[in-house]
RNA sequence: CGAGGCGUAGCUCAGUUUGGUAGAGUGCUUGCUUUGGGAGCAAGAUGCCGCAGGUUCAAGUCCUGUCGCCUCGACCA
């Protein structure tokens, strides 16, 4: 059981959510030793922990890319910048924020080179090759890479000048095939939030000022933090045949005809820690989902120089290895140092082990989320761990999707949706009749911005919140990371 | 890009108002005692005071410039 004095010596190392949210955003990334800042502004390094909850997010993602037939490609860092240019929407949406290589060592070069923020572009011109026939269709391709955008303010993981992510790139031969894979890809990362992080989402489209520059179509998930703001955590965009045309990518149909294919992009980035530290984090430090915790579960034996301890404790933690990603800290810090490392770090699961607990051939282990105790005898431990994990990922997804239900409302006039966001951060599903007019009035006069219009639609009312028109769709509005 | 704040030991910061020997806590190293919620004692090592100019007998401190970071806006995955 917690007392209050442990409790204070925590909110020492970690400002308390309550107090700050920002600063405790920054303290949990720092103290569970996720990242560090590097010399080059707004660029982040990712240390070995950060990096091994990466690892297990693109070990799951990439298996599902897999499953659903797509396959890995690398495409090249740099973009020439008529190859940029070549699609209007798009290269407009991200002229702002790319990064120009002008010079090959001392000699200026006769075109530059965009450091890639996105590589559509290179895909189409790659495709352009390669497409000749609706035998060649689909192209079911993907690229694990880093990009680059010269972004104004930075937060690791939430907004990085450079971030790793995946970027899938598809061709269809119609129409159809492209927005059936949009929605597809859309649900793999639903998947991936809330079957693996516990991260409830909401799936939606993307209103024409939020999408995709070049997009036709932009889905999303939305997932809500701790905070009430809302994280676009994954997004899916079908294109049309607009960058086909751009491109001249070009096939002879089953027609014998000459046709443009049809296109989707979709990806998702490191941001996707973030959501995890803000979904699931707490005043103690990081809470991990356990099927991307780098360690699952972390030995301590109490009393460890006391004869027969750290024998006992390796043993155990040796035949434990085949059930889950367990570790044994054998370091000299004291118990309770351990306790607290552990704690900030998000380690879903703790296994104390102790000489009076040997003594009864039993063991401690505590979870991380409640601090609930359970005793458990050593020979059903490992039948016992994949258990409580299981029980661990579900509690946080419950607990995320409680907060997300309590931070929910409905408005149908422009003051009632006033009044509720002075309450706090939220979401608001509220009517809207499909003007940019009415989004802009409602990002200046309430702060929000349109979320998705959900896929699940609820009519709240027939008319617009804003201007009282007839309404199109009911949109979740809220304040975005 | 606008407004504000901050750069001093690995980290968090005091010292700057009023110029005069470079400081604390924590961490690190070594030893002993401890160990079921961030242990205690002792000894030790650690500094281009962000960078560049200037004023001065003397600059962490004053002046000018510059770079970087943080927070809040605007912009964005």
């Amino acid at each position: 059981m917690a007392d209050m004095a442990e409790q204070k010596k925590l909110v020492e190392a970690i400002t308390s959510m309550e107090e700050d949210f920002s600063r405790w955003y920054t303290d949990v990334v720092k103290k569970a030793d996720l990242v560090d800042y590097s010399s080059v502004r707004g660029c982040m390094i990712i240390r070995p922990y950060g990096y091994a909850i990466w690892e297990n997010i693109q070990r799951i993602l990439d298996g599902m890319f897999k499953d659903t037939g797509h396959e890995n490609v690398y495409m090249p860092l740099l973009i020439p910048e008529s190859l940029l240019n070549k699609e209007k929407e798009h290269v407009e949406g991200f002229a702002p924020e790319v990064a120009w290589v002008t010079h090959g060592g001392s000699e200026e070069l006769a075109e530059r080179l965009c450091i890639r923020p996105t590589s559509e572009t290179l895909f189409c011109e790659h495709y352009a090759h390669i497409i000749n026939s609706s035998r060649d269709l689909p192209k079911l391709y993907n690229q694990w890479c880093s990009v680059l955008r010269w972004e104004k303010t930075t937060r690791p993981f939430l907004r990085t000048m450079e971030f790793l992510w995946q970027e899938g790139h598809t061709m269809h031969e119609t129409a159809e095939e492209a927005v059936a894979e949009t929605e597809k890809m859309l649900g793999v990362y639903a998947r991936l939030c809330e079957d693996y992080l516990a991260i409830p989402v909401i799936k939606g489209r993307k209103t024409d000022k939020e999408k995709f520059a070049g997009a036709e179509a932009t889905y999303t998930i939305e997932a809500m933090m701790h905070d009430g703001k809302a994280l676009q955590s994954g997004t899916s965009h079908y294109f049309g045949d607009g960058f086909a045309r751009a491109f001249d990518i070009q096939f002879t149909g089953r027609d014998n005809k000459l046709a443009y294919p049809h296109q989707t992009s979709w990806g998702l980035s490191t941001r996707i820690i973030g959501a995890i530290i803000m979904t699931h984090g707490d005043d103690n430090g990081l809470v991990l989902p356990p099927a991307v915790a780098p360690i699952q579960a972390i030995v301590i034996p109490i009393a460890q120089h006391k004869e027969g301890v750290l024998e006992k404790a390796r043993a155990l933690t040796e035949s434990l290895k085949t059930v889950c990603r367990i570790k044994l800290d054998e370091s000299d810090n004291s118990a309770g140092w351990k306790f607290s490392e552990y704690e900030m770090k998000g380690v879903p699961l703790r296994i104390e082990l102790g000489p009076k607990d040997i003594e009864q051939n039993q063991c401690v282990v505590v979870r991380r989320d409640n601090r609930q105790k359970y005793f458990v005898p050593l020979d059903e431990l490992a039948a016992k761990l994949p258990q409580i994990l299981e029980e661990l990922t579900q509690a946080l997804y419950d607990k995320a999707l409680e907060n997300r239900q309590n931070r929910t409302f409905s408005a149908s006039t422009m003051d009632e949706l006033k009044d509720i966001l002075a309450q706090g951060d939220g979401f608001v599903k509220a009517m809207w009749c499909g003007d940019l007019a009415c989004e802009m009035k409602l990002k200046e006069e309430a702060g929000v911005t349109s979320r998705c219009m959900p896929a699940e639609q609820e009519p709240i009312s027939d008319s617009c919140i804003c201007c009282g028109k007839p309404a199109k769709a009911m949109v979740v509005w809220g304040k975005a990371y």
